[in-house]
DNA sequence: CTTCATGTAACTATACATGTTACGATTCGG
DNA sequence: CCGAATCGTAACATGTATAGTTACATGAAG
């Protein structure tokens, strides 16, 4: 009954309901998201309340209620939704012990987390310099080639 | 009873056995690599057993047995480790769904997607800077520093 | 007031490294 | 040749975080 789960999606999923909201008009309800992520509704409702106390999107109660996008799409990017998710960890990968006495450890902690803080550091900037704008419009390129392809 | 796990601590354990092993004359147990690690011996023997299969480390039963490197120092580095792991996963983000036919998600995947390649592309190279060697000339400066702040 | 929708608590399911127990296989000392 | 030491490995338990699910309270619209 469950998907095959073993790493944390909910950039991906929330990026997938924003621009399936930035296309859509009006506000979308969690049930619809959900439909269009394969997710469960109360997932895409927990999800995106981080997204509602980081003031990026709002929601409604009651009939035509659901969710909006309270903000620029130009000015969002992906390392602002990373924030607004509470920073997750990034790597599946560690130290056995941040903070050692043993003199071997330190060496080893210390070439393993220079190789992690510069790998973080590449990816927050790429991170920082993709715009929902940005996605909005490959997804729109995306969807012109198919219509070509088409043709 | 048991320690605070949430990522793989496979590459920073073997790393501390292997600096271990360096400095110590003759094999050590996997009991005695447990002590040095706070590790269970049992886990102790599965990972090395993987660097075992890889040719880095060799094994010896009975009495006045143990585990010892069969490498040199300076040729082994951790992109080497990390692949004799068998290439663990690095990162604890990813996609929600790895083959959408989703325009919108398909757009989503290839912005991660790259983020994610160049961020891995940048950290397997800097393991491949690190030598075992290296890891164990740290150590000696550390060690030196101690007992120069000691006089 | 009924319906629709969010807000949220509580519980379950899953994967995987790690911990633990148990026992077989092998090597060496006496 | 017996017994201790040590690796090899199977089997099972533990802890953690996201995701799924159920249930119900809250609030808005008609």
């Amino acid at each position: 009954m469950y998907s095959y789960m073993k790493r944390d999606s909910r950039l991906s999923s929330v990026l997938h309901a924003l621009l399936h909201m930035a296309e859509h008009e009006g506000p979308m309800t969690s049930e619809a998201l959900g439909k269009c992520l394969g997710a469960n509704p109360v997932v895409v409702r927990r999800t995106m309340g981080l997204l509602r106390e980081a003031g990026l999107v709002s929601a409604e109660r009651g009939h035509a209620g659901g969710w909006r996008i309270s903000a620029d799409l130009k000015t969002v990017n992906l390392r602002q939704l990373h924030a607004a998710l509470g920073e997750p960890a990034i790597f599946a990968i560690g130290n056995r012990n941040e903070t050692p006495e043993c003199l071997v450890e330190q060496a080893v902690n210390a070439a393993l987390d220079k190789a992690f803080l510069e790998a973080e550091a590449l990816l927050l900037d790429r991170f920082a310099d993709v715009t929902l704008a940005d996605l909005a419009a490959d997804f729109a390129r995306r969807h012109a080639e198919r219509r070509a392809s088409k043709d």
